[in-house]
DNA sequence: AGTCCCATGTAATCCGTTACATGATTTA
DNA sequence: TAAATCATGTAACGGATTACATGGGACT
């Protein structure tokens, strides 16, 4: 394999507890798990028919309800133990998290660049978007403690990306006054 | 283009300022910028043809001193051209960083499961070793002021990494304590 | 003598993005 | 009635990994 191919057990995970359309899908990676991942839908809809093929989820086509036919997804008992066996799989080596902005920064050397003062703060609009928009998520799903018990995992990624960006504004902070100087 | 392909503009970043073999693009990938890109050798060849192609770069092929082969790149006027246009371009999307760890955490439903506490576990150890690693390198490379300021860009994405690691231990650790009870 | 590092490449494969494509339904 | 969203795909291209390949130098 080219990449590390990890669309497959997401796709599984998706699907493991409810059937979905690849729309369906689809909108999952635009909100909660796009956090984390992302793909375009062009991929999904490979990816589903690779999985039929490998008999780890079934597709059932039909009008259900609507007036628009639908494709639902459902997982197999070999699509099951695939899942499981990834969940709990160890891999002792840690993603490379590639950050565009982060190069620029290390290439970046004249600190006294008027420029550089703008792309930090640029940065930085960016990164308070994103935490506030996220914050506002969180109010919205977990502002009750039943709500956390209830989807314990989501929880800790979205915990895990307010923090991940506090820590980022925080830091092109520091590092804006540390120029300012 | 496919990808967002960055590693053209990175190459030429990492030849700037000194010629550079390879091979010794390679080590760079193995050490400081390796912290937020990675690349095969076997592409960074491929690309040095494309960015000679392109007019980019120049090479100079022969023995140096030793005994041992080697090619020498050294970036052109056009090649600094288009390194300034990037450095100082804006972007305003931000990256999504996908992290292999973090999904798996969100499909693992049930906090009970001994195997759950073994996988934080051990992903709490790597990036423990992780940030150690990190903060042996700061140590080494930065304990006087002077090396902040001559290599200020490179000091702002360890320091970066550093505090990453350490949200990212304290985010387990939070994660640990929530599942004993 | 063998292992590790230096040093440079090619070929096959596949993931992932962009662009192309279509048609129905809902909403302003 | 026009735009946005739902819903599902195919095709082309290129970026990235893995595997294959070679040869010399340094160190134990």
């Amino acid at each position: 394999m080219a990449q590390k191919n990890l669309l497959p057990v997401i796709l599984l995970g998706l699907i493991e507890d409810t059937t979905k359309t690849g729309y369906d899908l689809k909108k999952d990676f635009e909100t909660e798990i796009g956090e984390f991942w992302s793909v375009k839908h062009s991929q999904i809809y490979l990816e589903l028919k690779r999985l039929i093929a490998a008999g780890d989820i079934t597709s059932n086509t039909g009008y259900f309800g609507n007036k628009i036919e639908k494709t639902y997804y459902e997982i197999t008992e070999n699509g099951r133990k695939r899942l499981e066996n990834w969940k709990y799989s160890y891999d002792e080596q840690l993603m490379v998290n590639k950050d565009e902005f982060v190069l620029k920064l290390y290439f970046i050397k004249d600190k006294s660049d008027p420029r550089l003062r703008e792309l930090l703060n640029e940065q930085l609009q960016l990164h308070r978007k994103k935490l506030a928009h996220l914050e506002e998520r969180r109010e919205r799903l977990f502002s009750a403690k039943d709500d956390i018990e209830k989807n314990y995992g989501h929880f800790l990624i979205l915990d895990h990306a307010i923090r991940r960006e506090n820590e980022y504004i925080d830091w092109i902070n520091g590092a804006i006054e540390q120029i300012v100087q």
